[in-house]
RNA sequence: GCGCCUGUAGCUCAGCAGGAUAGAGCAACAGCCUUCUAAGCUGUGGGUCAGUGGUUCGAAUCCACUCAGGCGUGCCA
């Protein structure tokens, strides 16, 4: 509907001779101003030195459109142009949703694009934490956000398993199998502390017994301990239905020589220089206020962000139209790092597109959780998930924007009650189910009767057409998630929707037996919020539930 | 010090490509189950949108500065 505005507008504005302007359709706050609204003549008024009232005059008397589709155009306030619909343009919504079922919200801005969305990519030293989980839920769900939008998607995790993180971890587990026959044998100071390390060793001694004591080499321990972890962070990924595409090793990137070349291209372009036997990268134009920085060690090794930078490189040359990342934000920098080096070799960085989330804080009540992996204990995202479970967990992770801190009260998510903003949603879902198991067993015939057509002419009263209203707002709402990559606003949306249908409940008997008629709209109504609260929730992530009971009082 | 993010109701947060009286959930208070699940609905109270200036017909939204918090500022990733 918006677009078809905005078609007839423009259109308008062409024949009386304005300057193009991009058509501004918003829905109004409050429904006396219509069901759409424009500011386009306030938009013209400057550059025609006239009154907003009177453009909006013109354009309203020389507007072409379907009279079967909007009512009423009305001018209002400072020149508001307010549109007010007709109901029969929701009645054609709502035998869409029907037809388009689990297709109803999709959208086609980005049909025929591809793109490259990488995230987790967790080194394989450990398992994922509970802070992992934000960036784990948000990035599942911008995935779906893009195959909303059209794209065909490529999910990739990028890891790194050669380097120093990993030799600490093979050093790590070395020393707990040492202690198995020496409890003095010692750890080092760097190493993982966590209770996995041991299980990792002891893993190792069931089969293997002693025949690596003393050993001097470590690659097994390293290959070990990776194989394990990655095991884990896979298990815990596939509990949240996340599968990646393409797991890329940073290491083929030495292999392909990919790194050495990219060295070679920032010496011959001077960029790079030698200083303090490091080589160190040229921070330059915008970048120029920030301090050098070291790309390769004077050991002779590379930092990260070399590696970083190759493995963008060798995305780009996939030819995506879109090549998206998620960091947290204690990788800001590092991001900004990797496209000002690959910027000023003069690949085009526009197609990258990195997301970047605020930290978690973790509650239960008013006590704040402590996070540190690095000296013992630590909260999994397996923990997390057994404590609250996968709906809760994803809801709790998305429903803010990426930009605020997220505060997470574990024990909130936890509980299984009315405070618990979860299952708000998933009520509403269930309890349609609960109309539809009832419809069954009242009208045995219902099924057949269903798939007759139905007047909907019969829906006239306030809440169900306010219903209705909110449902067809549905792909314009994924739309604009999907343009901004924020996944929490259809949590806001099916927040309001299902809100409306709880109203609509209270105040309509959906079964009546002696109007079949309005049995069967009612119905056909229900069974569309449910599509519609189905297809947010496998956006979001979350399951879509027959029935939620409690099991206690 | 510098860079990025944030500051909206008692709490947690939406709203921010400028638009009509600033929203939700929780918390508080008052109501609603002989009705398809009360994990629901209805109502009340609660705000100098951190502050100050600026741009504009119009600012929570854009700009500048100030204050407060988070993250970063490693030859760690």
């Amino acid at each position: 509907m918006k677009i078809y505005l905005e078609k007839i507008i423009s259109e308008c504005i062409l024949k009386l001779g304005y300057p193009a302007k991009t058509i501004q359709i918003e829905i109004p706050k409050d429904n006396k101003f219509g069901d759409f609204t424009t500011n386009t003549a306030m938009l013209l008024a400057k550059e025609l030195k006239s009154h907003p009232r009177n453009i909006a005059q013109q354009i309203t008397e020389n507007l072409e459109y379907d009279k079967d589709l909007i009512n009423k155009i009305e001018i209002a306030g400072a020149g508001f142009i307010n549109f007010y619909i007709s109901d029969n343009y929701y009645f054609r919504e709502l035998s869409k949703i029907l037809s388009l079922k689990n297709d109803y919200g999709k959208s086609e801005i980005n049909t025929g694009k591809t793109a490259n969305l990488e995230w987790v990519s967790a080194n394989p030293t450990k398992p994922l934490h509970a802070g992992h989980g934000r960036q784990i839920c948000l990035g599942k769900a911008i995935a779906n956000l893009l195959e909303w939008s059209g794209y065909k998607l490529t999910r990739e995790y990028y890891y790194n398993d050669a380097g120093n993180q990993m030799r600490i971890l093979g050093m790590s587990v070395h020393a707990r199998y040492e202690q198995i026959f020496n409890p003095n044998f010692p750890f080092p100071e760097d190493g993982y502390q966590g209770d996995y390390i041991k299980d990792i060793a002891e893993k190792i001694y069931s089969i293997h017994g002693d025949k690596y004591r003393n050993c001097e080499n470590i690659d097994y321990f390293i290959t070990t301990g990776e194989e394990y972890n990655f095991q884990s962070i896979r298990n815990t990924l596939e509990k949240l239905n996340i599968k990646h595409d393409i797991f890329f090793n940073e290491s083929s990137l030495y292999e392909n020589g990919a790194i050495e070349k990219l060295m070679s291209d920032f010496k011959s372009k001077k960029l790079s220089y030698l200083k303090d036997g490091a080589v160190w990268l040229k921070s330059i134009g915008e970048h120029e206020h920030e301090k050098d920085k070291v790309i390769q060690k004077a050991t002779g090794e590379y930092t990260y962000r070399l590696p970083d930078m190759a493995y963008h490189i060798a995305k780009l040359n996939r030819n995506y139209d879109l090549i998206m990342d998620i960091f947290g934000a204690d990788h800001v920098d590092t991001y900004r790092e990797v496209l000002h080096g690959i910027g000023m070799l003069g690949y085009d960085i526009s197609k990258i597109k990195v997301i970047i989330h605020q930290m978690v804080v973790f509650k239960t009540g008013k006590e704040k959780v402590k996070m540190s992996g690095r000296y013992g204990t630590f909260y999994s995202l397996d923990d997390l998930l057994e404590d609250i479970g996968k709906d809760a967990t994803q809801f709790f992770f998305i429903m803010r924007g990426a930009n605020s801190q997220l505060e997470f009260d574990i024990e909130l998510a936890k509980e299984q009650s009315d405070k618990n903003p979860v299952y708000y949603l998933q009520y509403a879902h269930a309890r349609i189910c609960g109309i539809l198991r009832h419809a069954g067993e009242v009208i045995p015939e219902i099924d057949k009767l269903l798939e007759t057509s139905v007047d909907f002419k019969i829906l006239n009263d306030k809440y169900e057409l306010e219903l209705l209203k909110q449902l067809t707002k549905f792909p314009d709402e994924v739309e604009s998630a999907s343009l901004t990559y924020e996944p929490h606003k259809i949590i806001t949306y099916l927040n309001k929707t299902a809100e409306c249908f709880h109203v609509f409940y209270r105040n309509n008997k959906v079964i009546i037996p002696s109007n079949i008629n309005l049995t069967l709209a009612r119905l056909k109504l229900c069974l569309s919020v449910k599509q519609v609260l189905k297809n947010g929730f496998n956006i979001i992530g979350i399951s879509a539930p027959e029935r939620m009971e409690r099991t206690e009082e």
